[in-house]
DNA sequence: CAACAATTGCAACAATGTTGCATTATTTTT
DNA sequence: AAAAATAATGCAACATTGTTGCAATTGTTG
């Protein structure tokens, strides 16, 4: 689906900002955080409007956000697999990409009685397969 | 093992900062943030002796950290279950508590060829058992 | 207790998060 | 197609955490 289609099934306007957002993650195989997206777009924004962009599409599930450790943010499209199960993230340590896991399924452990579990996370950290084999 | 043996095992001053941090911890049930552990202090430190401080104590394992989401970041000590196999945390999106679960041991999923897996992080979202019975 | 090495506090700066407000752009309505 | 309604943007400002350099101070050892 194209972003202009998504914007407006969400009910939110067409603008440049979140369209470049969007055509941008999708482009990507990992996922990506404010500056990589920003470099990637021929126009500027300022940081407070992805600020806000980001914050919009988080909370229409059209993406993502994946923290590692802190300082590491990244964005990654939500899809059909996503959204159904939660799934884990890699991150390497060595390139920094972060990547979606989409084929690892996270299943929440039993926890102690009274505990009540919304989420699951899991971060898996090493080297990627193209840092590894370097 | 008390604050003073600790850091004399692993050649370090034995500081204020170092001894309040690992004291106020070890008494502690949950993990605890830089600004929970300050409030328990009686003497007042620098937020750059903070810092330097819970690095050194992470580089040498006497503590660990756990970062939710970012804006997050909290402190455990180590301890044998800790050290020898990864384990969950969990965090309740209510009171904001942070526990280490202990009991929940973590294990790393197969992942594609050619990645190599250094730590595997699980952080577990919802209710604790006192918000959630509430 | 003197001497050395390590730690501390302060100043300063970076990155991300966050809000208010006036301006501007998008969308809807006429 | 232009005006009105609605929402997004840019800017300024500030909070929090992370981070480094440096001079002053403290802990440790002989």
């Amino acid at each position: 689906m194209k972003p202009k289609q998504i914007l407006h099934e969400i009910d939110l306007k067409f603008t440049p900002c979140r369209q470049g957002i969007i055509s941008t993650i999708a482009e990507s195989k990992n996922a990506l955080s404010e500056n990589e997206i920003k470099e990637k777009l021929d126009e500027k924004f300022d940081r407070t409007t992805f600020y806000r962009s980001f914050k919009t599409l988080l909370d229409k599930n059209i993406i993502h956000k994946i923290v590692v450790d802190n300082q590491v943010v990244k964005y990654a499209l939500d899809n059909s697999i996503t959204l159904k199960v939660h799934h884990a993230h890699f991150y390497c340590y060595q390139c920094g990409a972060v990547k979606c896991m989409d084929e690892i399924p996270v299943t929440s452990p039993k926890l102690p009685d009274g505990f009540y579990i919304q989420e699951t996370e899991v971060i898996i950290k090493g080297l990627c397969d193209k840092c590894n084999l370097k």
